[in-house]
DNA sequence: TTGACGAACGTGATAACATAACATAACGGA
DNA sequence: TCCGTTATGTTATGTTATCACGTTCGTCAA
């Protein structure tokens, strides 16, 4: 039971080709009666608690998980700067890569953030 | 000849044992007559193209670089939610396989952020 | 049914982070 | 000197996120 809210973020966001911030997506959800940030800011807090939204550092911005199963926190994530679309990539040598770093200095960690910030192949070839 | 605001800034991140917000330096630095938050952005930014500073995107915060030749965009961070440090990584490893990763999309990479978040060796044994 | 409780929700104010727009000063070369 | 460029300063504003408080609603047990 997703909680209303809930819902229509992650309809919101389902229905978005890209990354959308938090304002952003109050300005469009304000037809469903939502009028306070902290109304999306909740919702958006348990979807990422619930592994079903990411939250998109570089950005400031939020994503739908693609793969229903991740262990959340564990994805990557390449930004197109020139169409703001946000390929989601979970990568077992990425992170065999990371927990190695961590291990090398004693670090525990609870979660990463892996961003690669460029040009998409589509924008990249024009 | 790094003009005078970067030099503060710089000065201020180099005596602080962890990574500092623009605010945070902007109240350090009153003291040198830094009044308005543009003047620390403008320090920052400068001092990040030249790679001499990092910004941390999961802090909102800026970090000095400490690796003086860090081809800026390619370093990794353990950051602590504990004590608020933030070790910097450099590992040809990640870098290669982030190169891999962007590669196998086609995606043209610009720069990298690679944050970990959780609890560092003297913290975690405690 | 009632009432106690917790989870979700609503609202206004405010905090924290960042930039726009415009003006002024400092410097170096033609 | 004149010009262009770079660094600087200041006010106002934009953007992102949270606090504090109160209300609604469903569930469960007496």
């Amino acid at each position: 039971m997703p909680g209303r809210n809930q819902q229509f973020v992650l309809d919101a966001l389902t229905r978005s080709e890209r990354p959308m911030g938090a304002y952003e997506l109050l300005e469009l959800l304000r037809q469903e009666g939502l009028r306070s940030p902290l109304q999306i800011y909740r919702a958006l807090d348990r979807l990422i608690e619930e592994g079903l939204v990411h939250r998109i550092e570089s950005l400031s911005a939020f994503a739908l998980c693609v793969h229903s199963e991740c262990t959340h926190g564990r994805a990557a994530f390449a930004i197109c700067a020139n169409c703001g679309r946000a390929s989601e990539v979970h990568d077992p040598a990425l992170e065999r890569v990371l927990r190695r770093i961590a291990r090398r200095q004693g670090f525990r960690t609870k979660s990463a953030t892996v961003e690669l910030s460029g040009l998409c192949e589509a924008c990249a070839h024009r």
